[in-house]
DNA sequence: ATTATCTATAGATCTATAGATAATGC
DNA sequence: ATTATCTATAGATCTATAGATAATGC
């Protein structure tokens, strides 16, 4: 049994408490504004030990980067590829929504750290893979004719956009996300993209 | 006549290339991504000149900002009232990707220092007239039975939100924005928010 | 004995300013 | 003579690391 004054000496546990400090700090103050002391007292961790788990800072925030960008891909992830095309919308909506009410910090982070230059390849190689089954599903909805016929790249923007709009406004108290508000919301995505 | 070596002795000249350089580099790699040699060297100007003309890095943004903003809300506000919802955002739609593709690192500068802490409180107040003739607009609309009866400040979300993934989508080579693929955009806009 | 963590700090930045220099106005 | 600009640098950061310390495994 450890003294009391004993820290936590799992080196895993210390990596995830390191990651989390940054998901936190780089999603409110930036990638520049934030320094490794600052992570350091934010994770409850000497700044070395960071240079033990992260060879840079780079490292840092990429990992992170990774880490929220695969937890959203498979948030968003369709349950089942059988309903209609409006009843899919819905359930991207509300699975969208979800995180977005669970994990603020994640969307806040992923939205301020898109396409920097410090993230690498393998951090900008998520962005294929997360909208690639919304890709699919436009294609097929668009078959049905239940979809406007234009490029899927552009309806996806398009309905992201309108999301993440949202997501800013609600942040800004702009305006409630009232339920009511949410189904007006999803009901004007989903006349922007119908046939 | 100044010697050959000469450069420039207008202040305003000055002041006007050190905003120039801001925005550029504040859009390219952020507020703590710049230093202060960095804008020096692209406004061509000595360091110590950019705390002639602004208090503070901080200053330099916020004015930056505000110049900025008010350039978009000015290429964005409706030349006449007169005709109808659907020639309105037709308009809108038609200023917004004008001033896109005419002052792209505007854009980009203003979508990246959103509501950021460095941002006076003259900064933050710009948003609210920027967006005040399109809820005016909105509730013209609404009383015309023209537009869905939500609240005006959630359908600017969304319409603002679409814009911006349009923007981001093009920037980032998703899809070109050739005519055709802008009336589309234009036509997925108006269906949203539509009655 | 080995390995993670912390302490302390080297070296390279950064913001901001003080004082020297050069250009204009009277 | 006055004012903008530049040069040089003080002082406060920052990233990253080297070496000391503390916790575990054999």
């Amino acid at each position: 049994m450890p003294a009391a004054h004993t820290v936590t000496r799992d080196p895993e546990q210390k990596r995830e408490a390191i990651l989390d400090a940054a998901l936190e700090l780089f999603a409110d103050r930036g990638f520049h504004g934030t320094s490794i002391p600052d992570l350091a007292e934010r994770a409850k961790v000497a700044a070395g030990t960071i240079y033990r788990h992260f060879a840079s800072k780079e490292a840092l925030v990429n990992a992170v980067y990774q880490r929220e960008k695969m937890a959203l891909a498979k948030a968003l992830v369709p349950r089942d590829m059988a309903t209609s095309p409006r009843l899919m919308l819905h359930a991207f909506f509300v699975s969208a929504c979800r995180y977005a009410r669970e994990r603020p910090l994640s969307l806040a982070f992923l939205e301020h750290h898109h396409h920097k230059d410090y993230l690498d390849q393998a951090s900008r190689d998520l962005e294929q893979r997360m909208f690639a089954p919304a890709v699919m599903f436009l294609h097929q909805a668009q078959e049905q004719l239940a979809v406007k016929r234009c490029d899927p790249e552009l309806l996806i923007a398009l309905v992201w956009g309108m999301f993440n709009g949202l997501v800013r406004g609600h942040e800004e108290k702009r305006f409630a996300l009232d339920p009511k508000a949410l189904a007006e919301a999803e009901e004007c995505i989903w006349q922007a993209i119908r046939a």
